[in-house]
DNA sequence: ATTGTTATTAGGAATTATTCCTATTAATAG
DNA sequence: CTATTAATAGGAATAATTCCTAATAACAAT
């Protein structure tokens, strides 16, 4: 694998977010240094990241895949709402306790939670309020 | 919420298979009951069915939506080798553990594991050894 | 049973995320 | 520095899903 810019700045980019991009969102942020980068480059880049295991995709959050750049054990509370993605921790024991109920030929595991981000909760609940 | 011959031959079709299919799948089966049902009849019954609870869509599975007819609580294996979809229990008290670590805003999680399913476990395993 | 209302459908066009293709470019080895 | 070839830019192609509209059919009211 050679060291490009075009990758080392995708995952700069990635590594410097935590919402959770898609790829269109990369692509911007990356076309503000390297303005000809291509969509292509992005997507193929994404793939060998996450192959190589830099980078986690995020599958099928309404029709879109999304990157994240932090690869520690954790879970994701998709927003039902503004489908915004946040990260959740998951306690040593709770993953220990998901893999050890894993088929064994398993080589990872998501958990996602679907519900309102603390963001939309709030604004929700003062909406009701005021109504 | 009307009862149409579509809508419940959809269902039927999803909860007579335990393939997690995806909607073209569903499509073709309804077919050969209701051969003018329309492709985007199915999309929008799928969206009704989960959003009343009576399915469950299994999201961005290989670049795919796979649905569920089965709503007990359970984990999905995606298989890295044939994409596949198989069911893995999630034991009573896991699921409990995994909801007491939730936000207290979710409405639901989905616990999904990746990595060969046995049928593909055995076939490369055979391969490995005949060669 | 008939009619009116309106949710639902068929059919197909439109959208859009992602992948694919090819000539060109640039990272690295020698 | 030069050769090799992996990686890129650019854009076309693909394919899953959504959207649009006129026609249809479920069901409530009569």
């Amino acid at each position: 694998m050679r060291a490009t810019r075009q990758r080392a700045e995708i995952l700069e980019v990635l590594k410097n977010t935590k919402c959770h991009p898609t790829a269109e969102w990369i692509y911007n942020e990356v076309k503000k240094e390297i303005p000809d980068v291509s969509v292509s480059t992005v997507y193929r880049n994404l793939d060998i990241l996450e192959k190589s295991g830099e980078i986690i995709k995020i599958r099928g959050v309404y029709g879109k895949d999304r990157y994240d750049g932090d690869t520690t054990e954790h879970a994701h509370l998709v927003c039902t709402n503004c489908h915004g993605v946040s990260d959740v921790p998951i306690p040593f024991e709770l993953g220990e306790a998901v893999k050890e109920f894993c088929p064994s030929t398993v080589e990872g595991f998501a958990l996602t939670y679907y519900g309102l981000c603390a963001d939309c909760a709030r604004k929700l609940i003062n909406n009701k309020n005021n109504s």
